[in-house]
This record gives structure tokens, sequence and C-alpha cells, in this order.
DNA sequence: CGGCGTTTTGAGATATCTCAATGGGAGTGG
DNA sequence: CCACTCCCATTGAGATATCTCAAAACGCCG
């Protein structure tokens, strides 16, 4: 399960001498970017944990599988998100790019020494770390409780709030149909029948080869998904 | 779904003035008991957060309701682990015990306000929120992913890492089937059948009311659970 | 234009759910 | 001390949502 790391890597400015006491924002700005294709790892299970990432474009998946290849995605990371958060160690947990992407590598040792003597710091890596909880504990909702269809109203709801512009009815759905049965425990084709069967009672509608659903109906769609 | 509190506290010492130079573990020595009968909510979804709680005997179940009565417990808080933390304003989850439990009930303002400077304790309970994250995701997995068979063998897997004294291969199930069925994603028949299965198959033994299971054939059950 | 990866659609198989009845244990009151 | 009740667990039989396997359609890129 380990993949090769073609590190395609753009090294910014270095950050000055000294830079313990630049606040997270400041040290993203000197990081290294690293540009993913599609399916491109950007760690595997078992990895040595040793950065910490923050998305800027595109979408990463972060999954766990199982022993016979089953895989459950946990998130899809959009830019702005941080993944490798809220782990000792190494990692038990893998992230692959579901579509090109960029991802920002911050030291997590440097990020760990930091967080020890910089409450604010700490305060603001527990937040982010609460959010993905909070996160999670929904989609463990949704999986553990919902039916087909309203696990993928529910999906295509939550992705509206993250990625909506403005007041657009519209969204992208940047991962294949595998990877949103594996993020809501559902196989492809049963994703693929739901989508349809939402199209045919015009809540939704899709366009752009399946990649862009127009929802028609947001309220409807909401009512769908059980809250 | 607002249930009534009937708070049989106990004040233990109350805590010396400056008492924000206290660590976690000192403060608790000074925090309020709640005792708790089966069934009896520590919290309600939409109640504020003004505390959070230690369990200190019993067992707690964290869970998220649907509008329609579903229900998703999220974890079984043991002895020694906090609930409530991570989350800010008002609870979005409720916890109830299972069997007659005591909580030690921590002030959320106070510990905020101490976490604000006090970069140690900011970091344990970052830690803190870490492990029930973790936690979170594996069920996650199992609920997504696996079989009624490996769930159920999953949990009590889970339930004996977390609950095994010594070298003891039985744990108890201070639940009811009901509380099983709500965490796995499953009905309460299909938990009973999986059981009875194990059972025939000689990996468990079932004693007490069905309170006891003897985990006779662990490192099959462990097998079964797929990791 | 051909080939490849992906999505959609279909038809039959099955794990789990639903509904219903039975059984067991704990507590209560006669 | 027994009978009664209540709650919970178990077991059974039939219903069904979702899965599995298979084929066809689509879109993209060389």
């Amino acid at each position: 399960m380990l993949a090769a790391h073609p590190r395609q890597t753009v090294h910014a400015k270095r950050p000055p001498a000294g830079s313990a006491s630049f606040s997270l924002d400041e040290r993203m700005a000197y990081a290294t970017v690293r540009r993913l294709l599609a399916k491109e790892h950007v760690f595997c299970e078992g990895d040595d944990r040793d950065h910490v990432f923050r998305v800027e474009e595109g979408v990463i998946a972060v999954y766990k599988t199982l022993p016979d290849g089953r895989r459950q995605i946990i998130d899809f990371a959009y830019p702005g998100d941080l993944i490798g958060l809220g782990v000792l160690g190494e990692h038990v947990l893998s992230a692959q790019a579901t579509v090109p992407s960029k991802v920002r590598c911050l030291s997590a040792s440097a990020l760990e020494r930091i967080a020890e003597t910089d409450a604010g710091l700490a305060l603001k890596l527990y937040k982010s770390v609460c959010q993905e909880l909070a996160a999670t504990r929904s989609l463990l909702v949704t999986v553990g409780q919902r039916s087909a269809i309203e696990r993928v109203a529910a999906f295509l709801v939550a992705l509206h709030r993250r990625t909506a512009t403005d007041g657009s009815t519209a969204v992208k759905l940047a991962m294949r149909r595998s990877d949103i049965a594996d993020l809501l425990g559902l196989t492809i084709e049963t994703v693929s029948r739901t989508l349809t069967k939402l199209r045919a009672m015009s809540v939704i509608d899709i366009g752009q080869g399946g990649t862009r659903v127009d929802l028609c109906d947001l309220p409807r769609l909401t009512e769908l998904a059980n809250e």
C-alpha cells in the first residue's frame, strides 16, 4: 500500500532565522508547496508523519483501507483545510488527491515544538481538530442511520455549504463516483442510481459529464437529507 | 427532547482562591460529582455547554438523534474519559448514562480561560480530542464498510481493549442491545442474532443474562473483525 | 478514430430490516 | 413466597433496500 511519492515541490522564500516566533499563517507563507496529480498520494498509512499539509487547490480524500481492500473515505479536504493533524507517530490514514491539487507542507515537529510554548497556536490547532471531529461525527450519523437517498442528499447539501460561491446553487463534483461511494458507505452503482433518481425528481440537475450538479430545489434536497 | 436534570450533586472541597494555576488533574479533585441513574441524561442537544464532564463510574452514551428519532451513538465513554469537549456554544450531541454512573463536572468557561494562557493544559485538551477523533474515525470505518458480524466482532474487540482487566477474556456489556445497535448502525434483532451466531461458532460465550460476554477465541474474533 | 476509464442501466441475489410472537429475569405487591 | 408486570432479549418468517455481476453508453485523450 506504499505508493511512490514523486515530490514535484516548489520552494518558496526561506523563512528568516528565529522563525519560531512566527504565527501559523505567517509560517505558511514560507512553506513548501507540492503539486499533485489526480490519484497521487499526499501520504500513506504507515508513513512517518513528518508534515502537516494545508490544501491550497483541488480536493484531497483522506481515507482508511481494510486489509481486504475495502476503503472508507473519512473526509474530502478542500482548500484551506489542514490534513495530517492530530496524529502521533506514524500515519494511520492515507490521503490522495482526487483531482490535480496543491498542498502546502508544514513541518510537524516544528509545529509541535512551537505549540508547546505558544498557547495561541495550540488553541488554533485544537479548534481545527474540533472542527474535524464535528465533521466526522456528522458523517458517522449519515453513514450509520441514513438511507442511500438521504446519504447522497446530505452529501450534496454539505458540499454546497462548504464550496458554494455566493448564491449559486451549483456544486462541482471534483471526485469520481467511487470516491463518493466510499465516503457514504455505498456502491458506485447505488450512488449513480440515486443521483439519477434525484434528477428524475427534479431536485437536482446533472451537467458537464456528471461532474457538475445543480441543486435546483435546495430546500427539498435539504429536507430529503433529514437535516 | 429536553430531559429534566435532577442534579443529585455532591460538593467536594472548594478550590482555593487563585486556582487558575492548578493543573487539570488538580482541579478535578475539587469539582462537583454528579450521580446518574440508568437512562438519565448528562446533557441534551441544545443545552448550554457550561460544563465538561469526566466519567468516574459507569458508562455514558454520547449520541445524536435525527428529527425522526433515529439515533446514532458516537461513543461509549468509560471512566477516565472526558465528554463535552471540543464544542463551542451549545451542545449538538446528547449524553446519557446506560447504567447508574458518576461524572465529575468541570466548568467549561474556566477550562477555556485557563487554556488560553496555559499551553500545557491546551495541549492536554488537544490530545484528548485527538484520541476522540481517532476513535470516531475507527467507528466510521466499521459502520461504513463492515458487515454485521464484522461490526459486532469489532465492537467486542474494542470493548475488550478498553476495559479488559489484566489477562481476562471477559467483557461486561454495560448497555442494552439497542445501544449497541445504535452504535453500529444495525437493528436490535441483528445484534442479537449476530451474538448468538458468534456463540454458535464458539468464538464467544454469553452469560449473566446476556450482560457478560467471554471472548473465548479472541484471535479468531479479532480476525472476524478484519483488524 | 480507437482505446481506456468511468458512469449508467439492468436483472437477479442477499444481507439486513420489519413485524410479530415467545421467552426470561428483576422488581413489586398481594 | 408466589403471581404479576414490565422491560428486554431472542427467535422466526417474510419484505426490501442495497449489492453483485454484467452489459452498454459516454467522454476524453492520444
